[in-house]
DNA sequence: GTGAAAGCGCTAACAC
DNA sequence: GTGTTAGCGCTTTCAC
């Protein structure tokens, strides 16, 4: 029933000015009954409202954020540096985006999303903050770029980034304990029996390289082979030729298996070895032991449901949001690691 | 190496007149000559490009905005209307957000997201709209407010939604033809040997809704019982429980089975279907035929894997922004509408 | 080819 | 309480 027809075509009142005429008072009353701050008297400001109603009236977020040095849109911006065929429609990261939006929304501010490709521009991250039309920017992932985000960070304040820990490091993250996770992962395959463990995914980038690293602590502390990383692709279509291509070369050599557990880098990627393990007729766990890492919905459909490493996504998202809040109001913030979760189910 | 250390902390230069300043020109000649515009003295304009990436410089959108009246932003809105907890993680729609993130960027917009509970705000497309920071919009999803967007469509031209198309709407939509899927996915079924069958989902989007009159379609012209609709939620917690309840009174009842097909509104449903009817210990296809909706990664690695209904999601993105470029360009556009096509795999 | 000046629509002193 | 004024940083006539 739109407000606007309700008696037809009015005069047109796009501005405050317009606003101001029309209620027979000035641009920066009308501002002030608007914004509901100083004192207005409460007639004015009762009248102003409803004649902002009653004709649509929104005032122009850019000229009030222009004017107030401030936007109301915090960025969000997903570097796709390793992989640049990892599209941003990656599940865990698109999962996060979802509960940054909530959380944002939630906080009253817009979220501006940008998806870049660091090698193709340098200055991907310098140019989102100073583009003046963001107040703070989110980082999903850091990709390859650890040492830019450090170097922004040394004079950005209003930044948080999704990632691993580092010690030492001077940008504010938030992320999963990638390393306990990784340890977490390979106790429970070689718990459950396994000895020649493999390590399926790109450990270039710095959460999987951590979790790799925790992979590497339990093998070696346990007296078990060294982990073997078998190197994929992220983006579904490569990853699953790649993995049968693993798995040929060391579950069904001549000499025999290689390998009778896997630690999957990400849940995606254990949902497809998991297909790929089916197809050559091996049986999980049986055969090889397979545990996943961030707890997808996919990780309860698999067949059998996928053992994996839980992620708190929803906790991730609120932290980012809230540590971000609290550097805009000049705070300064510690990181936010999250604790890992091993979730028993049938892979191992 | 960022280009701000190359010789220690520099006059800071922000704004254009800054720059103006250092190059000794007036803010107006800078302006040109960073917009590449007008003719500006070959050398002048080098000297003011080089200063400007000398010292990080990066012109303020929200002014240029302002003063230029376009922002350079496409704003993408997602409402939550049927089912508010079915989060903007909705694996559809955030498939197709990325998707939409990377084609906006190539074409040089930024994206900003919006995530609106209409029940709560009457006036979520208005208020977008008119808040100044977007140039046009693209609403993904008409869930129930299709009456909402007509009316906007009648005096805002650069919008564009993906949904369902009907007979005579005036908002330019794009999207897969829906009833057409419903009708390839029924004919699948009942070539199968299904008799029964039963329509998975809540049928109060258009989207579905059009899903499953084309199943009724089918159903009535090869003269088999009418399509049984089993109403779900969208997230598949709830609809978990949903799909077990539905599942024990139709194929476990005392009677015996009055449900031999099931034609599931999406993946996502199908998915968590299997998993139930594996539960229950019923064989598919054997016991209970089963096709889904979108062809989402996740049917393929079910088991046996999903056979379904294929949106193409891509096509859909690059329609979406395709047709709101020429909006904004002026054109008047019509809707676009994408054939399904029905991938065979083993559910069906 | 370049400078000066006038705003885009809004807010925040500062007066009264 | 409310009007007036001076910009936020940029673009774009209009002169020269």
């Amino acid at each position: 029933m739109g407000d606007s027809d309700h008696k037809g075509a009015r005069t047109t009142v796009r501005t405050i000015t317009d606003l101001a005429r029309l209620a027979g008072v000035s641009p920066g009353t009308v501002s002030r009954a608007l914004a509901g701050k100083s004192l207005v008297n409460a007639q004015t400001r009762e009248k102003i409202v409803a004649l902002a109603r009653e004709h649509g009236f929104r005032p122009n977020q850019m000229a009030s954020g222009l004017r107030r040095q401030k936007t109301g849109v915090i960025g969000v911006v997903i570097p796709l540096g390793h992989d640049i065929r990892q599209q941003i429609s990656d599940s865990f990261f698109m999962t996060l985006l979802g509960f940054l939006a909530d959380e944002l929304t939630h906080e009253g501010y817009d979220l501006m999303l940008r998806r870049v490709v660091p090698d193709s521009d340098e200055d991907w991250l310098d140019r989102f903050i100073g583009s003046g039309m963001i107040d703070g920017v989110i980082v999903i992932g850091q990709s390859d770029q650890f040492e830019r985000i450090e170097e922004v960070a040394e004079s950005y304040t209003p930044m948080v980034v999704w990632g691993n820990h580092q010690e030492g490091q001077r940008h504010c993250v938030v992320g999963t304990d990638n390393r306990l996770g990784g340890r977490l992962a390979v106790e429970q395959l070689i718990a459950g029996g396994a000895k020649r463990i493999a390590f399926l995914g790109d450990t270039g980038p710095m959460e999987f390289a951590a979790r790799f690293a925790g992979a590497q602590d339990v093998a070696a502390r346990l007296g078990v082979a060294p982990v073997m990383p078998l190197a994929t692709h992220l983006s579904p279509d490569r990853a699953g030729e790649e993995i049968a291509g693993h798995l040929a070369a060391h579950l069904r050599a001549q000499g025999g298996r290689d390998i009778d557990g896997i630690f999957a880098a990400t849940d995606t990627l254990a949902a497809l070895c998991l297909t790929e393990l089916r197809a050559q007729g091996l049986s999980v766990p049986g055969d090889v032991r397979l545990v996943g890492f961030d707890d997808l919905p996919i990780a309860r459909q698999t067949v059998p449901p996928l053992t994996t490493v839980r992620q708190d996504i929803a906790a991730g998202a609120r932290g980012l949001v809230d540590l971000l809040l609290r550097r805009l109001a000049g705070e300064t913030t510690e990181s936010l690691v999250l604790p890992p979760e091993l979730v028993l189910r049938e892979t191992a």
